[in-house]
DNA sequence: AACATTTGCAACCGCGTGCTG
DNA sequence: ACAGCACGCGGTTGCAAATGT
């Protein structure tokens, strides 16, 4: 759904109006120029620099999610949407983790399609608990599986120590080395967890 | 056709973290 | 060591469009 950009809306501050709500095509372009010149550091001098009455916060926001260059908008297919279930599955609501393994997604898109999609699909299917996995089948312990990764994970998360290997969660998915975004790794590493329940379309 | 409700998504907010002087 | 700033993240909100009654 597109809104079209509505009149924007000055915000109600004293010292300093700042245009808030949605942007305008002025907007967009002025901000896509400026960064095109200057580069996207620096955001409250951006916002300032390119003549637009917005905080550096929205600019920020406004580049990343949508003018950003190689943004992928809508349409998000099957392949993307289970690969978000899984890494979900394996991450939790680290949704800039998520994005950075959909190469143009962003993580407010894959967050929105989340609550918007999928939370509620997934709702509907632990409404029909024959068709989940049973608790006893998940390997404990092990990286095997993107479920018992995920054990860990949350076992890290709350500060307790695991006993067989430290496992961190940052340094298993720092991308920060990785040359391509490609999805050809995550793929080979998620079929470790071949979950019927998730390749179940539904 | 008119109104009410739900949906989808852009944008905002608050907080945590890292960097710099 | 400390304060201030910039940045990034996840949760939440606001509102137009879509759908239902």
């Amino acid at each position: 759904m597109l809104m079209a950009p509505m009149n924007s809306l000055a915000s109600t501050n004293s010292k300093m109006v700042m245009n808030r709500g949605a942007w305008t095509a002025e907007e967009d372009r002025k901000l896509a120029e400026y960064i095109e010149v200057h580069g996207a550091k620096r955001w409250k001098t951006v916002a300032m620099k390119a003549g637009l009455n917005r905080c550096g916060k929205s600019c920020r926001l406004r580049w990343l999610n949508y003018l950003r260059p190689n943004i992928k908008r809508g349409n998000i297919s099957d392949e993307e949407e289970d690969l978000i279930l899984r890494l979900h599955k394996l991450l939790g609501n680290r949704w800039s983790l998520i994005a950075g393994r959909l190469p143009g997604r962003t993580d407010n898109e894959i967050k929105n399609y989340w609550n918007s999609h999928l939370s509620k699909k997934i709702n509907k299917k632990e409404k029909k608990p024959e068709s989940s996995i049973p608790q006893e089948s998940i390997p404990k312990k092990t990286c095997d599986t993107a479920a018992a990764a995920h054990e860990m994970m949350e076992e890290g998360r709350q500060g307790a120590a695991i006993p067989e290997l430290s496992f961190d969660v940052n340094e298993f998915f720092d991308f920060s080395t990785e040359g391509s975004y490609g999805l050809e790794w995550v793929n080979k590493f998620l079929e470790l967890d071949e979950d019927p329940w998730l390749t179940e379309k539904s």
